[in-house]
RNA sequence: GCGCCCGUAGCUCAGCUGGAUAGAGCGUUGGCCUCCGGAGCCAAAGGUCAGAGGUUCGAAUCCUCUCGGGCGCGCCA
């Protein structure tokens, strides 16, 4: 609807430029918002105001020429020009209501559209390390980025979810000599297990699979293997020494056996974080290796390509790409001294791989303190001659747990932060998902656990799932009543409550709503409306009872009921939130 | 020091990308069930939109500065 008034209202503009009343571009600026208040109308649009100037013309006297220049449609009752200048659109009352039975009908569809004509994006999100499970801070990207990608194909687009699995880093290496550590320790030898190795619980776990299933086959005597490390943290450089660690697991494992324990690590840990997000509703297309990225050559590929264009040079025996002539503040090494790749060439070659892949636009969702890495990847992109600008870097704040009114402690170093799998097992998947998307992205986010857990009015989770369940409980009763819902019984023009048009109203804007949160990747506009349509359902549940005798008018109520339903079903799938039918 | 994000009701946050009288929830106070689920509803009180300049018909929204809070600034990933 609101598209086809603003298609009226760029053709009223396209009358004026033509005679010569207004500028070439003004039919642009054809754009159509929704007042606040309904005396305002139904759309609204201020372009008299923004245009007057130009056109050297009252603003209330171009919104009269606009108004007349304006094509005549049946679903516009009425326009008026109001204050300063304003046109406001009234839509026929039909208009307005035939939008409970185009929610009946499309159903699933009804809020879904084809903006995005099937052109392909892909939606990097997550992408944590897989050293350790998943924790609350992860949950917010994966519950952000998912609802993105939902979004994004809500509206059309073609999208493509996937993880980037960081399996060729030196953090995996810590892991598997961690991993390592605690097996010989299992296997029932003495020793100082590294500062820096990883502590948690899990790479115990992991470790006694090792031992469990090859017994004593990865064992070395302790001595041998810390013979001439060098001294560990307080005394010593705590990433000299596990890097000792790492080059003496590997020279006395040899490649086929280090890589074993490796490999172990690395898919027991991806196992579990798949298992976790699948739980949590969030399933993937792709999970992307970068060692398969490195073993393909295309990071050497990568590097050559900047080498070929000139954007690299030589310094202290390092490679380094000059990003500070593409806009970043300082010149990024891409190989290191020891003639290793940076993780940064890596992710070079990765996002150029993205766009040979013939994505047209990349979505990548980190954590909001990688945002000094945003400048570098653009510069990146545009010194291989793409453009940056086809990569929107979404970045989310820290989400901080609270429980019983203080702040919930976390900590990864001594192993004992709070999982994702915690926090799912605490609060629920549901509210869990809600919650994350609740605030704007760059919002700063208070996670109230006990809030979470409520079963009260106070946590929007349960009272839009509420309204969604009430309206099944209605049907319910109608059934009990022994009548039927008769949709061609029912008579709409017989909904003349106020409530009634509010929720309509709320109803058709349903579209456009989804629309811009797509478009501005925003799903926290959906959990808002949401919330607001629950209530406005919960206040017209009060107002009035739906099961009265007046077939036409039940029918009718009915409908409108069922519409709403339809719709908080819709929104809820969106965020990953089940619509329940009974709770 | 430089860069990014944030500052709106007692608390947690919206505010449709510059519009019309600044909006919710919680909390506070006072009301509403013989009636479709009270996990609900209604009403009241509550604001110098951090502060100061600027841009214009018009600013919570854009620009500059100041003050507060968070996060970054590796040949780590």
């Amino acid at each position: 609807m609101k598209a086809t008034l603003e298609s009226l209202l760029a053709e009223a503009l396209k009358r004026l430029q033509e005679a010569g009343v207004l500028p070439p571009d003004a039919a642009q600026r054809a754009r159509l918002t929704r007042p606040r208040d309904k005396a305002h109308g139904d759309y609204a649009t201020n372009v008299a105001l923004a245009l007057a100037k130009t056109a050297g013309t009252e603003p209330r006297e171009l919104a009269r020429r606009i108004v007349e220049a304006l094509p005549a449609h049946p679903a516009v009752a009425r326009v008026e020009i109001a204050g300063p200048g304003f046109i406001n659109f009234f839509l026929d009352e039909g208009a307005h209501r035939s939008v409970i039975l185009r929610v009946l009908e499309q159903g699933e569809a009804y809020g879904r559209s084809q903006l995005g004509a099937g052109r392909p994006v892909q939606v990097e999100f997550v992408s944590a390390n897989p050293t350790g499970p998943l924790h609350v801070g992860h949950g917010r990207g994966a519950a952000y980025g998912a609802t993105v990608a939902n979004l994004l194909e809500a509206v059309g687009y073609r999208v493509h979810r996937e993880y980037y699995v960081n399996d060729a880093g030196r953090q995996m290496d810590i892991l598997a000599t961690s991993v390592w550590l605690r097996y010989l320790e299992l296997a029932g030898q003495d020793l100082e297990f590294p500062s820096n190795g990883y502590q948690g619980d899990y790479v115990w776990d992991i470790a006694a699979t090792l031992h469990r299933e090859h017994g004593e086959d990865y064992a070395v005597p302790v001595e041998r293997v810390f013979a001439g490390i060098p001294p560990d943290a307080p005394e010593g450089d705590k990433e000299a020494h596990i890097d000792a660690l790492i080059a003496r697991a590997q020279a006395l494992l040899g490649d086929i056996r280090y890589r074993y324990v490796f490999d172990l690590a690395l898919t027991t840990i991806l196992d579990d974080i798949r298992d976790d997000l699948e739980k949590f509703g969030v399933v993937y297309d792709e999970w992307y290796s970068e060692r398969g990225l490195v073993e393909r050559g295309l990071v050497m590929q990568a590097v050559e390509r900047l080498r070929r264009a000139g954007h690299v040079y030589e310094h202290g025996n390092a490679l380094w790409f000059r990003s500070s002539a593409f806009g970043d503040e300082k010149d990024r090494v891409v190989v290191r001294e020891n003639g290793q790749f940076t993780y940064f060439a890596s992710d070079i070659a990765y996002h150029m791989d993205k766009i040979e892949r013939g994505y047209e636009r990349l979505v990548d969702v980190w954590g909001a303190d990688h945002h000094g890495y945003v400048p570098r990847v653009k510069a990146a992109l545009a010194a291989l001659g793409e453009d940056p600008e086809r990569l929107d870097v979404l970045l989310v704040q820290f989400a901080v747990l609270w429980r019983g009114g203080r702040k919930v402690q976390m900590s990864t170093r001594s192993g004992e932060f709070v999982t994702l799998r915690q926090l799912r097992k605490e609060v629920g998947r549901d509210a869990a998902r809600f919650f994350y998307v609740m605030r704007k992205a760059e919002q700063h986010l208070d996670f109230d656990l006990d809030l979470a857990k409520s079963r009260t009015a106070d946590n929007p989770v349960y009272y839009i799932q509420y309204a969604h369940a009430r309206v099944a409980s209605v049907m319910h009763q109608l059934q009990a009543r022994g009548w039927r819902f008769e949709p061609d019984r029912a008579d709409l023009s017989r909904l003349t409550e106020p409530h009634e048009a509010d929720l309509t109203a709320a109803l058709g804007r349903y579209p456009e709503l989804v629309e811009s949160a797509a478009l501005t990747h925003e799903p926290h506009l959906i959990a808002h409306y949401l919330r607001e349509l629950a209530h406005q359902f919960h206040t017209y549940y009060n107002a009035h009872p739906f099961l009265v005798d007046d077939e036409a008018l039940r029918n009718a109520r009915l409908s409108l009921v069922l519409a709403v339903q339809q719709v908080i079903r819709n929104g809820l799938g969106l965020l990953g939130v089940c619509a329940p039918e009974r709770m």
